[in-house]
DNA sequence: AAATGTTTGTTAAAATATAAGCAGGAGGCA
DNA sequence: TGCCTCCTGCTTATATTTTAACAAACATTT
């Protein structure tokens, strides 16, 4: 944290990573780690990891290696994992429902406070504590609420108005499962989940090995 | 594809996206395009895109640009989307019932065949077209379908095991939902869609925005 | 206490990915 | 036709990312 230059965008994709493997080591009762060890685990090199943990500061102990459950706690928060977020999740249908009855983000404080839609038969609907609204209550409810963090799962129709509307009351942050890339301002974050395209790639690579195997 | 030399992943991350916006340009009755748009589209340098479809042969014209279709046809044939896929999903919870009714994969065939799981609560439900079978039904099933691609939705701790049981049963590409690195010979493609990763590198963006803003 | 083996943090080099630049072909139009 | 503009395909330059290398720090053993 010492270093106010901006770190990879590439570097912050592999930290979540580095985190889930070092709980792993936690959960397997071990207390200490190195690069090496870490680099076997996760498959990126040991010197990219080094590299990597530099970025933020120095971590480690020469000769030594790394404290799992300090290292740990610095990527939390570094990621800012160490602090809630509230969650609000627009577009209540299959994607939306298993974002907001998903348990897999475990160990990190992340909230859903409430769905949006504007169907009917959904509305009043409750996911795990989270009721389903009327999208028609969402300014008023981003109003009282403070909300960190919007889920984008509607059809990609709407995506970019209601992305628009979201940033209008506030929003900061917007995690899109929409097939659409949302054209927003620089002071938004967008990270999206592009099924179909993650699908295709998957495609065009089984495609390559059974053309290799034939060949 | 008169060059065989290995095409870089980030080229094949795009790929997907200059489909997505042809048949956007498609549906608004343009038939015809240039690198210059598509950048504007996309977002990509107009020298990147050039270069990116070359990897894969010439399909412009100097002084013209790209006739839509064909371009598109071209990228589908690329990736491989001009085929039919059979799919099946292991592991019938939130994830793998949203997957299974998931209806953007338009534009492309693929099918889902089956869903299964261990839970004798969904052993029985059909989810479009699909049944949810008995996890042990697996092997049998796949001696006799001729399955391309598994959707792995299992909790992380039998996902290893359960992508295991796959490749020995002849699947060569695995779409992997658990929040798990599978270790999978070379001849097996993974594609990966960790959620909690994802969420993870947004909730640092987001206080990284907060924290310039109150600087 | 000295010697040896580890492992970090950091710097330098290599590899990869992206952007810029430009020659030449094609279409449009006077 | 001849001139002008546009746009590709390719080559060269820049930027980014990854890997390699190594001195200094610490731990362990003798």
């Amino acid at each position: 944290m010492n270093n106010n230059d901006k770190i990879s965008p590439a570097v912050i994709r592999r930290l979540p990573k580095y985190y889930r493997y070092l709980g792993e080591l936690t959960k397997m009762g071990l207390n200490k780690t190195s690069s090496r060890e870490l680099s076997e685990m996760t498959g990126f090199s040991a010197s990219q990891i080094r590299q990597d943990l530099n970025n933020f500061g120095g971590f480690g102990q020469q000769g030594f290696g790394y404290d799992v459950e300090n290292l740990r706690n610095e990527i939390a928060r570094i990621l800012g994992l160490d602090k809630k977020y509230k969650i609000i999740i627009i577009g209540a249908g299959n994607i939306g429902q298993a974002i907001a009855n998903y348990t897999g983000f475990y160990e990190a404080d992340y909230e859903v406070v409430a769905l949006f839609d504007k169907n009917p038969k959904l509305i009043g609907m409750s996911m795990r504590n989270a009721l389903i609204k009327d999208i028609d209550e969402l300014e008023e409810f981003l109003n009282v609420e403070n909300i960190d963090i919007a889920v984008i799962c509607t059809p990609k129709s709407v995506s970019q108005q209601v992305a628009e509307q979201l940033v209008q009351c506030g929003i900061r942050a917007i995690w899109n499962f929409a097939p659409k890339d949302l054209k927003m301002p620089d002071y938004v974050h967008v990270e999206n989940v592009h099924l179909n395209e993650s699908l295709f790639s998957l495609t065009y690579y089984y495609n390559q090995m059974n053309k290799k195997k034939s060949e």
